[in-house]
DNA sequence: TTGTAAGCGTTATCAC
DNA sequence: GTGATAACGCTTACAA
């Protein structure tokens, strides 16, 4: 593999000519920059950034560490960091901490050693792992999940807020006894959906409640709307914290012959490509998971550049896309 | 940030000693192990991977280059990626190359430079791109769609026959005007699906063709099915070449007021977790996407791990997944 | 404008 | 079993 020196021999320069006319940073003759290049070109050089970033201390990766590949959300969130990552020249390392507080620490520990310039996360919620990233202060984003102690950009959307009006919104359609499905004690957004959940049942003097969580996934939510189902006093509605648990919720009241709106009104977290799909259309609250990930992006260039500047914490609002799984009425 | 040299003077050893005890790779003293690691521990030393990278002249990061982030076939074969990369202590980069030639040439470049181990990509078509890492020797795995020149190693489906199966499969439902919605020309599962699609109609001698090309996208897919419906003589069942087409093609169907099955069958590439939602559920032509990144995982591995074992190229197979929406007779 | 040379943090080779 | 020390490939003062 041709290093620098390779191209110094063949262009008869020194590799520091090299270096200033690849780099282009300082002036070089025009034509020891042509020799340069042609000599790069023939060689087939590509300067080595292990060396580069090692001198340089510094790198031009950022390492985005989510929950989920294979959830929309974070995938669309990943989307958004890469689009304002890339215009500022910088590369995006996805990883896949699964859910698993181990994962996310390894993969911490990976971004510590690659130095990378940054670190954006959904935390899975244990704060031991974050803290080697504050101590070696490396910069980092929390995105969808806030991060234990203060001090952290972060990017969340209200979800609690969210959550009450999506229950609200049930309410508002006639509904009486509603459920909600959320994922484990624990993760910070599955918390809140619930307390949102509540605070709207406390404020229409509404109760019982009806409450299960499970694991993020369809599986989850299967399980969990089975139980609700099967209760003595089932539910007429469901507020659903994911869209990965509302294909396991929708499957299950499918089997159970129950009409979509008609007999349970469901509202889920999270857009999805399919939901128009389904008969009746599937009503959810739609989480800004792009802008969430582009707005992140870019606190985490700001806090690259300037260290010392105050932590800013964004909040994104949530929105209700009314279709037909939380009406009554059918058509 | 604290060096080994940090931690050789704390443990009152040489960095050779920190290393070697740090490495496990000699025997060192047990007693000076443990002051090391006490010494490492108390500074919070994490190991410049970038100066261990540069040294050993080698990398533990493999980086993934897919098509598309935001289709689950692409996010599950990176699932399959990372379960097999993990166990053998490799990291995974995860990079979005969005069917674009530019971005995957960026995406290659940033692999050569940072000296990845390996490289496994989903080919945007493009062979100029490929080149440069053939060049260095950079251990590569082709995806989903061949290499063009050979002698690489490769994961495929064999999608013309699976395109060709799920067109017998509508023509055996009794189906006759069977359309195709493929994606753009010069992608070969999109050129593959399509010649398959007519190997089934000739050798059932049937005619017209009632054939369209668009992105691999919902709005493709829209736009598409549009068309054909809009035609004198519509076609009374559709292969679509991708899951998110199928979404366009779906709502599209929805839109005209046609019902799916009964009035046009349909049958789409890639099983989505909401297929069994829609009314009727959609047959599928399932491909093994966990499968081929596993696979591509373990020949890169074996690759890195022996560069001058012979090529390989292993064709998985896609399985019909039969459901209500390529039945002509409702339950 | 160009060249020389030091140094980034590791690991591996060599003596001891 | 341990410690000096050179080397990995690059960038950047500092000289010329």
């Amino acid at each position: 593999m041709p290093t620098i020196s390779d191209v110094a021999r063949k262009a008869g320069v020194s590799t520091a000519t090299v270096s200033r006319a690849l780099n282009g940073k300082s002036s070089v003759d025009p034509v020891l920059v042509s020799r340069v290049r042609i000599a790069a070109e023939e060689l087939g050089y590509h300067p080595n950034a292990l060396a580069r970033n090692l001198r340089r201390q510094e790198t031009a990766v950022l390492a985005l560490i989510i929950s989920d590949v294979e959830n929309p959300f974070f995938t669309s969130i990943a989307r958004g960091v890469e689009d304002v990552a890339q215009t500022a020249g910088y590369s995006v390392v996805l990883c896949n901490s699964d859910e698993n507080a181990d994962k996310e620490r390894r993969y911490i520990d990976v971004a510590l050693q690659e130095r990378a310039a940054g670190v954006i996360l959904s935390p899975t919620g244990l704060p031991s792992s974050i803290e080697r990233l504050r101590q070696r202060g490396t910069p980092v984003v929390a995105v969808d999940r806030p991060l234990a102690g203060r001090g952290t950009d972060q990017v969340l959307v209200d979800t609690r807020l969210a959550a009450r009006e999506a229950t609200e919104h049930l309410i508002a359609a006639g509904y009486r006894r509603i459920g909600c499905v959320t994922g484990p004690s624990g993760i910070r957004t599955a918390d809140d959906r619930l307390a949102g959940y509540r605070d709207a049942l406390s404020a229409a003097g509404l109760s019982p409640r009806l409450e299960r969580r499970a694991a993020y996934r369809a599986a989850g939510g299967r399980a969990a709307a089975r139980k609700l189902l099967d209760a003595p006093h089932p539910p007429d509605a469901l507020l659903v914290a994911n869209s990965a648990m509302a294909i396991g919720v929708l499957e299950e009241l499918a089997a159970a012959k129950l009409r979509l709106g008609r007999d349970v009104g469901v509202v889920a977290f999270d857009d999805v490509p399919w939901a128009s799909l389904i008969d009746p259309p599937l009503t959810v609250m739609a989480q800004p998971a792009y802008e969430i990930g582009a707005e992140a992006a870019r606190l985490l260039l700001a806090r690259i550049a300037d260290p010392a500047r105050p932590p800013e914490a964004r909040t994104l609002a949530a929105r209700l896309v009314e279709r037909g799984s939380s009406r009554r009425a059918s058509v």
